[in-house]
Formats: structure tokens, sequence, C-alpha cells
DNA sequence: TCTGGGGTCCTAGGACCC
DNA sequence: TCTGGGGTCCTAGGACCC
């Protein structure tokens, strides 16, 4: 019993990621209101310092001034967050290779069996994380140090920013009382009305609660964080490096409900052109596509179908996406979304040829796409645009500047 | 947070087959 | 032709995450 191995988990999560990175980069930026998203015109990461002042995500530009009118507006500068992102998992990568990169702010470790394999060495390590990682990035992390994932994660929250917070096995479940279940991850909006319902308020309710019952009442995803609410271990830290997708999609939302049915195609074909630009660029080729409308009450309806080669080409997605959304399609209805999703993708190889069809088309495909990706890269996103996706109303900032080349080719 | 965009994973139930 | 049962495969959609 007191000798039971248990694992050492460790999340960190960067405070305030793309603000910090900001901040980092430009000194007198520092301790002042910092809001990320000026170019998409709403605010898409805050400072501390600029949620303190009561500006929100999703606020506009003007809104901002009005409460904050100190606050520094930033375009977004993906590349420079992407850049520390690679930097802040190296740095974890020098205290074990059991990290896995969750997303561009946050890791989790596998530290089981490092430093004196006490719990007090355990927390010197995530001490150090911390120290290096402000010394070398001048950014904050806040750390969570537990038997799972699930209660890393957790703990990570509790005290941001620049936290280190540990739960140990020992504590629980007594230490899960002041957590209400939507703070556990994994459980959303959804799950929690649920368990309320069932009168699960609290972590600590749902982590007492006995197998038998949880078994009753709960699928698999929920039965497994109940596991790891008491400290046993069912998520593993993935330390592969993640290089490929399942999927890629591109969605736009219009800013009133629409009906008019060459507009909601039009905007359907913009993101299949999107979604194959960026198939392309990671020389990936989908096996089936799925397109979606998301009504006005926000119900989603999706179709898909495989290819009958793999593709990263408008016209082969569009071939197959026409009768979808011919069937999905319904004229009384009005849409606020649409969307589509690549999914089934490979590596692209030499292009299939389909007995029917003559290599002819194939190249011709190919070439055209390969200019089109040509032009893309020097001129930017949306210089070269399909005719038919000229109609997309959400192409307009584009048109602006002007989009040189038209395509009307095959479809 | 009355709802933006890009992802992942799971499940209920229909279709099909024996 | 209908009835019954059971298994597998697939898809539409739900739920959640950042």
């Amino acid at each position: 019993m007191n000798t039971q191995f248990h694992r050492a988990i460790i999340h960190v999560d960067a405070d305030a990621f793309f603000a910090s990175c900001e901040q980092a980069m430009n000194p007198s930026y520092k301790n002042k209101p910092v809001v990320v998203g000026a170019d998409r015109g709403i605010a898409t990461a805050l400072s501390y310092e600029a949620k303190q002042r009561g500006v929100r995500r999703g606020m506009t530009n003007q809104e901002i001034k009005k409460i904050c009118p100190e606050a520094i507006l930033l375009s977004g500068d993906y590349e420079a967050y992407s850049l520390f992102s690679k930097r802040f998992f190296a740095i974890l990568r020098r205290f074990t290779d059991k990290v896995e990169e969750y997303s561009i702010d946050e890791g989790f470790m596998d530290i089981t069996g490092l430093g004196n394999k006490k719990e007090s060495g355990y927390q010197n390590i995530a001490e150090k994380i911390k120290q290096t990682i402000k010394k070398e990035l001048n950014i904050t992390v806040s750390i969570g140090l537990a038997p799972t994932k699930v209660l890393a994660k957790l703990a990570s929250t509790c005290n941001k920013p620049n936290g280190l917070v540990v739960i140990s096995k020992k504590d629980l479940p007594e230490y899960l009382r002041d957590f209400l279940v939507n703070t556990i991850w994994g459980i959303g909006p959804n799950t929690a009305d649920y368990m309320r319902r069932l009168g699960i308020f609290s972590a600590y309710d749902f982590a007492i609660r006995p197998l038998n019952y949880i078994q009753e009442f709960f699928t698999k995803p929920h039965q497994d964080i109940w596991q790891e609410l008491n400290g046993i271990n069912v998520y593993s830290v993935i330390n592969e490096e993640k290089t490929t997708f399942a999927s890629i999609s591109k969605t736009s939302t219009f800013k009133q409900g629409r009906h008019e049915e060459s507009k909601i195609y039009a905007e359907l074909i913009r993101n299949i052109e999107n979604a194959c630009s960026k198939a392309r660029q990671y020389k990936l080729m989908a096996h089936r596509v799925s397109i979606f409308l998301k009504s006005e009450s926000f119900v989603i309806q999706a179709l898909e179908t495989d290819l009958p080669r793999a593709s990263a080409y408008p016209p082969d997605i569009i071939a197959a996406s026409k009768p979808l959304f011919t069937q999905l399609y319904k004229a009384k209805n009005k849409y606020r979304s649409t969307g589509v999703v690549l999914s089934q993708l490979n590596e692209q190889t030499t292009v299939q040829t389909n007995f029917f069809e003559s290599p002819m088309k194939l190249d011709t495909l190919k070439n055209i796409y390969h200019a089109v990706d040509t032009l893309t890269t020097k001129f930017g996103k949306h210089i070269v645009q399909s005719a038919s996706s000229l109609k997309a109303e959400t192409a307009h900032r584009s048109i602006l500047h002007g989009p040189l080349i038209s395509l009307g080719v095959i479809h």
C-alpha cells in the first residue's frame, strides 16, 4: 500500500500566452494592458493587466478603448508566438523526453522517477521549470503537479498566474471539494447540467460516487475522468511529436442568417478552396470530405462522402460535395454558417489516376494548383480565387485589395 | 459570454448480413 | 413473405477542448 507506485504528472500552462509574448518582445509593454487581436477587430488574447481593467475576450476595439483608453492594441504575430512555443517545449524537453505538446501554450510532462523520486523532488523540478522559462523566455507559467493528467490540469488552473500547485494522492478526494464539476477538464456545460440533475455539484461529489454508480450513469469518457480524479492513471503523456492532422476544416459565419442558395454555396466553395490550400501546404490529400450547414438556431447538419481518389484540389472536392450540399440545403431555412472538413488524410504521394480519367486532366489540375500555391506564397491569400467563389460575401476584404487572378477552371 | 474558428473523440442507431 | 435475433460496419451528430 505505502510502496504503491504512482506517476508524477506535470501540466505547464503559459499565462496569457500571446499577450505575454508581446510583453517579452517589447519590454515597454510590461505591466500594461496589452490586447492582441487588433487585426481582427476583436480581442483574442489579453494580458492580466487588461483583464483587471475589465477588458474581455471578444470585445471590439471601440469597446476596449472606452473601458480602458490606455490599452495597447496589437495585431497578432502568430509566427513569433509559434517560435516562443517551440522554445517553451524545448525547455520542457531538457527535463524529460516525455513531453506532450497539448496546445501552443500548454504541455504535459511525465516526470515519474526523476530526481529523488520524492514529492519534494518533483516539486523542485517544477520550480526549476518555472525559473528556466522565466529566465530564458521572460514569460511566466502556471504548473500543476499531480498523479494524473486531469488532476494536474486542475492544479495548474487554481493559482494563476505564476502558480505552482501540488495535488498529492493522500489529499484525495478532499482536495476536490472546492471545484465545481464544470471546471474539470473534459466536463463541459452539457455534462455539468446532467451531473447537477444527479445531485453532483463539485468534483468531490463526483469522485466519491461508487464505481457501480458511475458505470450505470456515465459513459466511458466520464468513467475515465472519474478514475483520474481518484488518482488512477488512465491518460498517459503522449510524447510523439504531432506531425499530421486527422482532419482539416474551414468554416465561416454570416453576419446574419441567410437563405440564398448561391451565396451559401459560394461561401462553401471558398471554404473548400482554403481547406485544400492548407492540405497542400502540409502535403496532405484527403480521402473523405464532409460539409455542414449551421442553421439560425445553431443546429448543425453534416453529410460526408468518400472521394473517388485522394485529392487536395478544389474541383475534386467540389464535385463530391455538390450532391451533399443539394441534399442538405433547404430553401426555407436560414443559415448561420457553413463549412467543410477534409479527413482520412494521407501524405501526398503520386496522385492515383482513376481508370476512367485521362492523366492529362490530373496533370492540368496539379499544374494549375502548383501555380496557385506559388502565387499565394508570394502575394498572399486570396490573390487567386475561383470564379465560383467570387460571390462569397466574406471575401470582400480580399476584393478590396483586388483578386488579381480569377480561375475559371473545370468545375 | 447567447455562440468565432480549428480541432479530436465518442456514441446511438440505421443498414446490411447471416 | 414474414418473423426473430445477433453481429458488424458506418454515419450523423454530440460534446468537448484551446
